[in-house]
DNA sequence: AACAAAAATTTACGCGCGTAAAGTTTTTCG
DNA sequence: CGAAAAACTTTACGCGCGTAAATTTTTGTT
């Protein structure tokens, strides 16, 4: 162990008895240098430990081992865990994967995409704010970094698009609530920031009127990322000046629910499938916390184990092929009904 | 509006009709050289959009502009909202915050700081695991750059400690609890990872009995920072075996104590202060969804503004100062007792 | 053993910028 | 107005590494 300390890639290759142009090919893929040398390279890195600047490497490589990760509202845990299941992917795969999160602002959504662009990242896995989001600004970085979309669509964006299949996920819980009771309601923001929200509603209305039943939506207001207080609130509202038109709640999403929910108890309206209740309330994403709520919220899995390794498996597929010709792809994971208490 | 691309400082000096020197300067702090001089500069930067490549800068500092952002659990909503307050400021103040995860792993935690070192950061601040830190790696890593450590204390680590007062906390409720009611049992693991907890514990005994109660643990098993689960499944179980020797339940933080009230929700017991209650249950931390469980949760709130904002000025104190040597600072918030209706 | 192919070495330049030194211009102020 | 001080310009070097070209060594095959 433990020489004198190494400076550079200069003295480590003097010490490894490598010259320094094979020690820098060696670091930039240990497969491409001679067996023998290999393990004479590695039998220094045990004694000195030198890693090359990361600094100096990246300012000459066109392009680095930087994976931009974006997502829109880190606070929320489903984005946390997917951005830990990305972090973690990226690193197994040998590169350096940065988060951000835009914190629902679109201003920062901006500035991150113009910071990561001075980081020359190989590739970006890129969840937009959505209809808030700065579509010109996202287009011109899209054109110049290689970016896989996943969460939220947006027409035309990015290499391919990894998402959760909203439609099939939504049919399933639309039926699931029509055949074991009354059917639903759809409890939304009218403004909702967010694809997925719209691809949700259209579906619910098209399921409801494919069954025979009228579409009913409760639209509220609320323009904030702050979802749980949007259902807390506004649920409030609706239950107490009854304005819900049946006794069975599909909220847009599972955040919106488990506000609902609080609403709900606070009305001292009880929720779920018995005899002494007087709602059901579903949800949508099978958020992290959606098993802990009173009663347990029924809602619809994403499978975003599956998105995330799409996700990466995609980028790292543009990344090595080079490629933004080829067509725009698009990969959507079903949703699996989870069945809880609350519906 | 925009001549040609500018490649370099090189030709951005060229373009604006100073030298590159002089530039630089400017670039490293704008009130370094002449107003007529930084008028022509800032001149130019409208028309010609350059910034400096970031590589190259932080290869020729001896310390970048970087900061460094340590939490163990990113997927716990509390650390991600203080990581965002971090970030902004650190952004506000000139810096590149960078964001990590421990992801409750050693290794995961260790590496960061490895990962980090090579970033040359200005200074960090972290938030360790606690008791499954690798303590021997954090203490090289603190010795090597500036470090101030917020939510869990490590002794003699860090150039400074800013926290949440865990005594003034515990007692607060613990006092509140026993004026309302029956004096609560303490619900916690029984073996911690984190510094709070033990401190929690600690003050639950010793209000108890200053009080002329009897201190009552409940510690349960689990050792991973799926909080809410182990509240839960070992809820369920200390419910349903009568375990529990007081109605009044004191959870060690609040993640615990929501994982705690959907198991006394499945079990059938009401949690409140009515009279059809059959327990009263309380948190620590004011947890962003601890507003929205059924029924919401009265617990403890941390100042995580007032923590963040003197996290990162106390970080900038030692960057401005460049001293390690003056003594170790503490500072700790207190917190305030958020009387909701589940105590 | 001979020889072509593969791999390593030597040499050299460039990336974009920080920064020092010496000389020149501009500003400040008595 | 004149001199000192401040700010700027010119010139030059260094940071640590990627990478190309030419040469030498090693490897594997017949």
């Amino acid at each position: 162990m433990g020489g004198r300390k190494i400076r550079n890639m200069e003295e480590f290759a003097a010490v490894s008895g490598i010259s320094r142009p094979t020690v820098s090919k060696y670091f930039n893929d240990p497969a491409s240098v001679r067996a023998t040398t290999r393990q004479r390279i590695e039998a220094a890195l045990e004694d000195y430990d030198y890693r090359p600047n990361i600094f100096a490497v990246n300012q000459n490589r066109r392009l680095t081992k930087n994976i931009g990760i974006v997502v829109p509202y880190l606070a929320d845990p489903f984005f946390a865990e997917i951005a830990r299941n990305l972090e973690r992917r990226c690193i197994d795969a040998g590169f350096s994967p940065i988060l951000f999160s835009s914190h629902g602002v679109t201003d920062y959504e901006t500035d991150i995409l113009e910071a990561l662009r001075a980081l020359k990242p190989a590739g970006v896995l890129l969840a937009p704010l959505g209809r808030s989001s700065d579509k010109k600004a996202l287009e011109a970085f899209c054109r110049d970094v290689p970016t896989v979309l996943f969460d939220s669509y947006i027409k035309d964006l990015g290499e391919a698009f990894v998402g959760h299949n909203n439609a099939q996920a939504t049919a399933l819980i639309c039926e699931y609530l029509c055949r074991t009771g009354a059917p639903p309601c759809f409890f939304e923001m009218r403004t909702p920031t967010n694809p997925n929200a719209i691809r949700r509603r259209q579906t619910y209305c098209d399921v409801m009127e494919g069954l025979g039943h009228e579409p009913r939506l409760v639209q509220v207001e609320g323009e904030s990322w702050d979802f749980e207080e949007v259902g807390y609130q506004e649920g409030k509202r609706v239950i107490s000046e009854n304005l819900l038109p049946t006794d069975t709640v599909l909220c847009s999403n599972d955040r919106l629910a488990i506000g609902f929910l609080s609403a709900a108890y606070e009305t001292g309206r009880h929720v779920g499938r018995g005899a002494n209740c007087a709602l059901r309330v579903a949800g949508h994403d099978n958020h992290p916390f959606s098993k802990y709520t009173s009663p347990p919220l029924t809602t619809i899995s994403q499978d975003y184990t599956a998105i995330a390794h799409q996700s990466v498996a995609t980028l790292f597929d543009v990344i090595e092929s080079g490629s933004t010709e080829n067509q725009q792809t698009q990969k959507l994971f079903d949703g699996q009904l989870i069945m809880r208490e609350s519906a």
